[in-house]
DNA sequence: GCTCATGTTCCCCT
DNA sequence: CAGGGGAACATGAG
């Protein structure tokens, strides 16, 4: 599930750690474990967790723990006693509850680091929470290809995923095949609102809302139709990934 | 058995 | 160098 609203629900879980001193780390399977030990931040304390894009960066100590929770992660934090889940990967035992770091695909992982967070990172673009209606535009104006393409680029904009991606176009009414250096001005501006609307009305629930009115309401349906204006949506694969639109609505 | 899945990376082309 | 396409990664769910 994991996009930029849910690694926001996830860095409230984990603000429930914040200020508490790490007892012990459970590295119940060390493939995930993807850089840094344990022992590193074994007794020191954990600070505030901040999100960038679809990272999770909690600094513990003098050092960081930055998570990615691929496509199948999550982060809880349970009572010390509740029976742990067959997918939990990695638990930080603290007083009075753990953080329990799930992921049943094992992609993504966590990093134990003190050295720059870039480095485990690698470049990532602004949060698509906090892009302006210029910064967009430059952006986005340096750009060539696919649009779909550029929305998902981590390295252009950091936290937008498949579902948010879809759901942007959707909204701004913009074909996902739509060459970006071709589009008007009025059309990116038109994706800045969706796209800023999109992050916004999100962020409170902590996952891309599967409620009425959204595209992600429907999109898994087999025979799914645009929740504005009822035409049967397309499915197809572009920039690799499965994506849904409305062919009446969604121009190039 | 088969297909598909909310992510990233690497390799090979154009 | 910038992009596009496909495969790989690991583990289910339907």
């Amino acid at each position: 599930m994991p996009e930029l609203p849910d690694v926001e629900g996830y860095r409230r879980e984990a603000r429930k750690a914040a200020g508490r001193r790490i007892e012990q780390v459970d590295v119940l399977d060390g493939t995930l474990l993807r850089g840094g030990r344990a022992a590193t931040i074994e007794g020191e304390r954990f600070g505030d967790p901040v999100r960038h894009g679809k990272w999770l960066i909690f600094p513990a100590g003098d050092a960081e723990v930055l998570m990615h929770f691929g496509m199948t992660g999550r982060l809880d934090w349970t009572r010390r006693r509740s029976p742990r889940h067959q997918h939990d990967r990695i638990v930080f035992v603290c007083r009075g509850g753990e953080l329990r770091y799930r992921n049943m695909r094992k992609f993504g992982g966590v990093w134990i680091s003190k050295r720059g967070r870039e480095r485990v990172t690698g470049a990532l673009g602004p949060d698509a929470g906090e892009i302006d209606r210029e910064r967009f535009h430059e952006l986005l104006g340096r750009r060539r290809g696919g649009v779909k393409a550029a929305l998902m680029d981590q390295t252009l904009i950091a936290g937008l995923g498949n579902l948010m991606v879809d759901e942007t176009l959707w909204r701004a009414r913009v074909n996902p095949r739509a060459r970006v250096d071709r589009l008007s001005r009025g059309r990116i501006d038109r994706l800045w609102q969706a796209m800023d609307e999109v992050v916004r009305e999100s962020l409170p629930t902590g996952r891309v809302p599967p409620i009425e009115g959204w595209l992600t309401d429907v999109r898994g349906a087999r025979e799914a139709a645009c929740p504005r204006c009822g035409a049967r949506l397309r499915k197809a694969t572009v920039a690799g990934r499965t994506t849904v639109w409305c062919p009446r609505e969604q121009r190039t």
